[in-house]
DNA sequence: TTTCATGTAACTTATGATGTTTCATAAATA
DNA sequence: TATTTATGAAACATCATAAGTTACATGAAA
């Protein structure tokens, strides 16, 4: 089952960020994560509707953080990814009306629910500052030619 | 992100075969999920492996349950469905080497290992009897012409 | 006015689950 | 023994959708 790295993605990014006096642009950002700028624009933008980052066109311009990482959980990025649940879990639907499949997709349900909120709680405890300690100086965007 | 509901329908269809005093055929539990005889036979195949069902080939033949619902948990099929992880969260890989990247993907995998110690916890407490109590009389495959 | 950047829409590609076809194998039945 | 009915398994096709790409508009700095 496919797997979303948005998450993980955007966290070492505003980590980058931080250490940068300049705004990072899209490509610069791309090249990083080994990926498309349109396709860091669009997940950006999620991040730049919430407040986390700002984006200035033109000459010199790019993505800046908009506060410090200190006030940015790993739940506030987590929701500004949109996209819904975090399992791979799905619920039958082809007999809504059978007792038993309301009873399965329900007891399913409860412990869906119940792992997705512990994860969410845990997320809201860790703000981003706390992943970059001690690693204040290392470069952005460290390319090899090996591929690394 | 896909959703799969392999374990809801497989969780539906051993309940429903408690029921039954003869095997049904991969065409039957097809014809129930709204899909196809070999998908079926597929997905059966993981719980035949683990021995929660039985295959007989031929005529009569078909899949029937090998034990007492009381004797399987959700955990039980779920891990016979294989297929590792529940989340659609991934983890990042670009730069194995760079220590943001590395904490940041340890902060969300703690995370994650401990929702989903949770999950499995929750599933194995659940036994399949549980789900079926109070509906013993309820069709196998009750097929509507309005499509239900 | 040229260059550099984001914003956005439309399109293409890649991936993996799901579905399908086909044939081999085995068991009951006539 | 021949026929019917079932699973087993391999090979192939389809579908959904996330990711990637192209193209062009917009805006800001030099
Ligand atoms: S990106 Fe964290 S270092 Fe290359
Ligand atoms: S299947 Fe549970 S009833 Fe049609």
């Amino acid at each position: 089952m496919r797997k979303d790295s948005r998450l993980s993605r955007m966290l070492h990014v505003l980590i980058h960020m931080d250490q940068l006096d300049a705004p990072a642009t899209s490509e610069k950002i791309a090249k990083m994560l080994n990926t498309n700028p349109v396709v860091v624009r669009r997940t950006m933008a999620g991040l730049r509707d919430k407040g986390y980052v700002t984006s200035v066109k033109g000459h010199g311009g790019g993505w800046s953080l908009a506060m410090a990482l200190s006030d940015i959980t790993l739940l506030d990025i987590h929701n500004a990814m949109g996209d819904s649940s975090v399992f791979t879990i799905g619920l039958s639907d082809e007999h809504t009306s059978c007792p038993i499949e309301i009873a399965v997709n329900q007891a399913i349900s409860d412990v869906l629910i119940e792992a997705e909120a512990l994860l969410l709680e845990r997320f809201r405890d860790v703000t981003l500052d706390k992943l970059a300690v001690g690693f204040a100086d290392y470069p952005l965007n460290q390319q090899t030619s090996s591929g690394e």
